[in-house]
DNA sequence: CGGAATCCGATAGGATACTG
DNA sequence: CAGTATCCTATCGGATTCCG
């Protein structure tokens, strides 16, 4: 058993779990990406998450050191979001699910379709 | 945009994501890699486990078709647990998540304690 | 522009008791 | 032995409003 931040996992993997897991936090480190964004820019990006989503997942995925938010003192207010050098690191492992999440759907076709994104 | 059994995803990886996420799904898979295992016998191994949430974690893991129910017509009852060709695959994945995991940890050596898992 | 505050419903997880 | 059935709590996510 290990503790980590007062939670306490029985494999190692659960952390990872607990880092990638919520709502928008794929989304978001798949944009990210592909360089630093403007939170503006992320609402755009993915139009269906509320403010307020956006800005939670944001600020676990900083806690928890994948991304590192940059504010530029201006007015209007600019703030930037970039992946970390860690956060960097879990690209290999984000590609590895992906290309096991692309394999395993594709053992049940039947039960899979595809839609192109709302955008608003 | 991917739909899959009736829910949206927004990239495959996090198919793979809800897949193992649950309680006690990454525990289950872990002790069913040693071979196929009784009900009986993964209540001891996970002591903290209650029957209801280890009934409920294995049922999805069963609907999502990594682990295989094998129930024996005897009296008392027999129902053995084992993993699926799928479930098998999912070995070098869960092996990479923990050694990200444990990097991880690693990165934060001051906020890591490790404890030997109680019994009841 | 980039949030924070409040409220509210849905789902995950837990405690306990009962059963074929 | 291997579960169900009830009930309850906590956390997650969504809608909306306000703010420096």
């Amino acid at each position: 058993m290990i503790t980590f931040r007062d939670k306490t996992y029985r494999c190692t993997s659960e952390i990872i779990l607990s880092l990638v897991s919520g709502k928008w936090k794929i989304s978001i480190l798949n944009e990210l990406a592909n360089g630093p964004v403007r939170f503006n820019q992320l609402q755009r990006l993915l139009p269906e998450a509320t403010q307020r989503m956006l800005t939670m997942q944001l600020r676990m995925l900083e806690n928890d050191g994948l991304i590192i938010r940059k504010v530029y003192p201006v007015s209007p207010p600019k703030v930037e979001y970039g992946l970390s050098k860690l956060g960097e690191q879990f690209a290999p492992m984000l590609t590895m699910l992906c290309d096991f999440g692309t394999a395993y759907i594709e053992s049940y076709p039947d039960e899979v379709s595809y839609t192109s994104p709302k955008h608003a």
